[in-house]
DNA sequence: TTCATCGTTGAAAGCGCTTACATCCGAGAT
DNA sequence: ATCTCGGATGTAAGCGCTTTCAACGATGAA
């Protein structure tokens, strides 16, 4: 016997390692490593000894020395710019069940509030064997950049780039889609409210936004370039009652935006959707609740988020990958902000 | 020099060792660590030319191996129910942020749709410091005792057992306020919409009410024990319009709820505050966009993740702790759901 | 009875890092 | 010039686990 300090069993769980086990169940560290992997080659006897042993003992081997010992983590990391609106924890909530499915731990990071993103990032990946990062503009490309070639990275919702992959969701069919159907409507002075610099989102739903125009031969108005807040959307729907913007119809980049912009017009006396339409992007809570209701652009985030999981698991194990990024298809929701008549349905 | 194998070069950032470092420094690995450590004696001249080394290789110390080596994981650990609402989004922003802010990762696991949950924590347990979790049903007892001991705890939001860490928002006074302030407005038919027994949160929500109830000599009606999600809401709108259940006044135990009902209820024809108040819990984004303005208590939820997070390391690193559970205040803020008039400010 | 074979098992070598401990060397004291 | 002391550095022993490799019976064949 190895002359080896032995947990004094004063705490219950924490203390026990390979060695008490093996103790316990008089073998060798080799055996209970072997049975507890599921190894080959164990006789049945020795099995249930140490099987046993483990489970009197609470024993979960210690993850960091089995990380070293196989050299990889079995986790995922996952950075996300911040957590408010739905979008992001729906986002979180498909990868992390994704990943407890493929036995992945998954580590999270916030870019906000990170002074310094590419170190935080960096050290993140020590501890993780692959990375899912959100492409957009809160996330720099230096940052990704630094990561990919040392570890896989998945980029969500990010531009795609022929040598990272990439799971997005569908935004420049479904951005004509909604702005055909304002256009429909028969609305002619229709602005998009968003900036497309901000990421490929956005930019990608002006495009389609642009499309519509163009497929009704119509000439597209500039985008009203402005971050997606609340705050935002006053100051949108300010500049829409002082007449510094006109507009019969708004198309706004998220539903966040749409339905600040919304609130204060309808405090500042114009009607939705008579005086003006406004759609929105997300299908977030809010827009169903209000009045009228929002008509917007569903997306399926949360499959966005298992699919990123997914792909990364892929990479890490190296397993087969389709190549080209991955699109995940969105739908529409007709509710009457739009013009439609109250009890709409989503088609 | 130890004829260790080194590494190859082709991989940027992964594969680079302290081993590499110290080779290109041309010194030890011991000095290596030394300067990575900022510790004691290292002379200015090493300190520079493993600086130097190390960084040219952008070498980032294997977080597996020093966990190992220094016997803990620079990690928290976070279990949380679920992530729709903004409620437990808050909280994990608070909680990143903080954990972040005092050098941990924090490592993320959602107990919803895990079939064993306590297999699932213990191994979580096996690559952090410590554990914060949400003192819900969602999270029975039973995995947090079963923790509790090996490694350090703290319950967000649960019951205060002595034995136990816990960090949780002021629920019974706010209750007691809310309900005093619908009662004010004259209502004496106010029903308790949410499960008492669900988790200590509503429990305690409903003591609020109760005592508002003593407070002004009169009784309080039993709790409609139902869960707190949009479709519980719709139900016991339902019951409400067809006469099953009757009041004129609504206090739920949280805004999703109360929203839910508050929608319903105005579709089947009635009118919020005049024929039934409502007010909830949290003051969740809708809250102050429907018609009228939900009253409702705010929780400073993202401090009370923080708190968590300061309590847990704290408590890792034995520094000295404040011993009863640390409470968060919350406050009121009045819309016009309850009957004030639109405009209220909050106080 | 002897030998080859195979299934089981333990010894031991790492995984990459930290950290006593020993060693070395130059500076000040005598 | 010799001795002592202390700062700087290297050596090596782990941290707890996996995994190769060799050793060990026991078994069936010859």
């Amino acid at each position: 016997m190895k002359g080896r300090p032995v947990a004094t069993g004063s705490t219950p769980s924490s203390g026990t390692t390979i060695y008490s086990v093996a103790e316990r169940a008089g073998v060798s560290i080799a055996s209970v490593s072997r049975v507890l992997q599921g190894s080959t080659a164990v006789s049945e006897k020795t099995r249930l000894r140490v099987l046993a042993a483990a489970d009197e003992l609470k024993y979960v081997p210690l993850a960091a020395a089995r990380s070293l010992a196989v050299r990889h983590h079995e986790a995922h990391g996952l950075v996300l710019p911040e957590l408010s609106g739905p979008y992001y924890s729906e986002l979180l909530m498909g990868f992390e069940s994704r990943a407890a499915e493929l036995g992945q731990s998954v580590v999270l990071m916030l870019a906000e509030g990170k002074s310094d993103l590419v170190r935080a990032v960096r050290n993140l990946a020590t501890r993780v064997d692959g990375l899912a990062m959100l492409g957009s503009s809160a996330i720099p490309d230096a940052t990704v950049t630094a990561m990919h070639g040392s570890k896989p990275v998945v980029l969500i919702a990010g531009d795609a780039r022929p040598d990272i992959d990439t799971v997005t969701s569908e935004n420049t069919g479904s951005a004509e889609a909604i702005t055909s159907h304002v256009l429909g409507h028969g609305r002619r002075r229709v602005l998009f409210a968003g900036d497309p610099a901000s990421g490929p989102d956005v930019r990608d739903r002006y495009a389609g936004f642009v499309a519509a125009h163009e497929a009704a031969h119509l000439s597209a108005a500039e985008p009203v370039r402005i971050a997606l807040r609340e705050i935002d959307g006053r100051a949108l729907a300010d500049r829409l009652l002082s007449g510094d913007l006109r507009a019969d119809a708004l198309v706004c980049a998220n539903d966040e935006l749409a339905l600040a912009v919304m609130k204060r017009l309808r405090e500042g006396g114009q009607v939705v959707p008579d005086d003006i339409a406004i759609v929105g992007w997300d299908d977030v809570m809010t827009a169903r609740y209000v009045e009228p209701g929002l008509t917007t652009v569903r997306q399926p985030v949360r499959e966005l988020g298992a699919s990123a999981a997914d792909r990364l698991h892929q990479r890490i194990t190296g397993a087969p990958v389709g190549d080209g990024p991955q699109v995940i298809p969105t739908s529409l929701v007709i509710r009457s902000s739009c013009g439609c008549p109250p009890e709409g349905v989503s088609r």
